[in-house]
DNA sequence: TTGTAGGCGTTATCAG
DNA sequence: CTGATAACGCCTACAA
């Protein structure tokens, strides 16, 4: 049965003969309240499957009681596992969570969060686009004392936000070490797009191990790439096309990448593939179906991420922390040996 | 520089000198008034950056403008790419999603739908969790005239419902006779939950195809596992155990599953696994990667699957279709050779 | 062409 | 203990 009359206090107000301040209070178990009006008030309200409006509360309280998290893509599960972490904690807390996918593309990023903005949403965690260099559609949200965490991705040095970072330094410090532990000497690394945080602290974590280890920089093992896979290649074939400086190791700023650069060089029967040891971010769930697996993996902890990024937000939401008292939490990696 | 008191039509009314109203028709160009009027206002709201509250034009429409997606798990690629579908039509039409994640259990899925509901969203696209087999939570909606499409897991056979699913009776036929045509004679079902979305079709497919080609039904070549690695390999051994029966071929219910199988096979070093042949529903990216990959893969479509459903939700949001009068849509899948 | 008033559903204050 | 009233921000029919 279909009601087309909607369920509101004032309904059930008519149908008590009560006032709707009465029953508002009964619902909320006012102390003033009779307890007899309160469970007349209180059966009545299940039997018409009464719930209250979200947005009548919403406009009353000044909130939306909603978080936006803009992310490049649902697809990395990095960002997906990222997503527990948060939305455990907004749901115990009441929030609902708005996700919006950018595709890595800056346009879209702008979209997302202008709709975000539109909707009033009472903080946004955002992991940026790679393409990412003006800040304007996220300064908005300061602007309207609405806090704004950052994560996964290091937007700059010197925009002063609140952040929630892996330690990718240590990830391929750790990484490194434990290449040069198994008796490797050429280490190649392979980063990725050369914004920020895909490459500065990584590479200083490669280069730092390979330092406290009194291993020699050579500038021709290291190349770049970003998530294009002929690029992969390209960057696979300048590291490998040296006889004299032939890689025995490598470390890759992200998984998939890895696995298409041990797939191209399993595929031209590189003199070198059989002895390799790869690395990569990620620690990804297929890497046990893999024929030729990974040495280890950088567990990135996502879920961990996410949970101190939420954890972040609402401690803002709530002024717990100022909103111009800029955090930076860094979450540790963890080297997974498979 | 932070606001403090928010920019609403009253704050831009008092600047202007003017009456809220005039300000409000001015925003939203009401033919009435005055170009110059609505010139001034237009600008003072550009410089305040005005966005009207969201919460308030809700709760005057009656509306939220936002779709509620509940679905088991954002890590199953068919779910996150079926997002895709959803997200592009519902945000083009100016609503916000809301994703709710169940991990297939019941009582989270109850926990997600009444939230949902409290927010009064317009609309509800849902896979339900394995264990759905009440569906009072979910008759809330349609009772409050919200209208919900159930999608990728088909309910029961006797619940009247909005349904949008993916055609695995055809998807299976088509792998079966596919792998028929490869001239295999012993072709093994390893099959999901007994819950019938993931048996029913699937199998049917599968024993038609049979049928069609004069191939004798085997009931040892039959078995069922679910999402746990442990049942999957009970299942195995169980259809690999009679040599009078080998298999010779294998259609799965799910990739990640059929992963888990050839995986066992391999590391038993089971005398069929040479020459075995399999395809399992899903064409994970993943495949590439794989040392011995699925001879195919039964692409589901998922985005498809996403589309059809935000499209039929629309409309009946729009009125377009009867709330009461039950679509069933079905989207066919493709086999994609590897 | 502009302004006034009422209502969407809820809660809080104050009077009865 | 209960009820009337105002307010949150916006829109719109009607009055001026």
């Amino acid at each position: 049965m279909i009601r087309n009359t909607p369920v509101t206090l004032k309904f059930l107000a008519e149908k008590l003969k009560m006032s709707v301040s009465t029953v508002s209070k009964a619902l909320n178990d006012y102390p003033t309240i009779n307890e007899y009006t309160k469970k007349r008030v209180q059966e009545m309200a299940r039997d018409f499957h009464f719930t209250p409006n979200k947005s009548a509360i919403n406009l009353k309280e000044r909130k939306s009681r909603i978080i936006g998290i803009i992310l490049p893509n649902l697809l990395d599960h990095f960002f997906t596992r990222s997503i527990y972490g948060v939305e455990q904690f907004a749901t115990a807390r009441g929030y609902n969570v708005i996700i919006r996918q950018t595709h890595d593309e800056l346009a879209k990023e702008i979209q997302a969060a202008n709709m975000l903005l539109k909707s009033r949403v009472d903080g946004l965690i955002i992991a940026i686009s790679k393409n990412t260099k003006d800040f304007a559609h996220l300064e908005q949200f300061e602007n309207m004392g609405t806090p704004v965490v950052y994560y996964a991705r290091n937007p700059s040095f010197n925009l002063n936000c609140h952040k929630v970072l892996g330690n990718t330094f240590q990830g391929s410090y750790e990484a490194t070490k434990f290449l040069i532990g198994r008796k490797h000497q050429k280490i190649a690394y392979l980063g990725g797009p050369k914004m920020i945080s895909f490459s500065h602290d990584r590479f200083n974590g490669y280069i730092n191990a390979l330092k406290d280890h009194q291993i020699p920089f050579v500038a021709g093992l290291v190349a770049y790439t970003d998530f294009d896979k002929e690029n992969t290649i390209l960057a696979i074939q300048k590291l490998f096309s040296d006889p004299e400086n032939r890689p025995t190791a490598l470390v890759a700023f992200k998984e998939p990448i890895l696995f298409d650069a041990i797939k191209y060089l399993r595929s031209i029967h590189h003199p070198s593939f059989a002895e390799m040891e790869c690395i990569g971010f990620g620690n990804n769930a297929f890497i046990t179906y893999l024929d030729v697996p990974p040495v280890a993996s950088i567990e990135e902890n996502p879920e961990a991420v996410g949970e101190n990024a939420i954890k972040l937000l609402l401690q803002l939401i709530d002024q717990e922390v100022e909103l111009l008292h800029y955090q930076k939490i860094i979450v540790d990696c963890k080297l997974v040996v498979h």
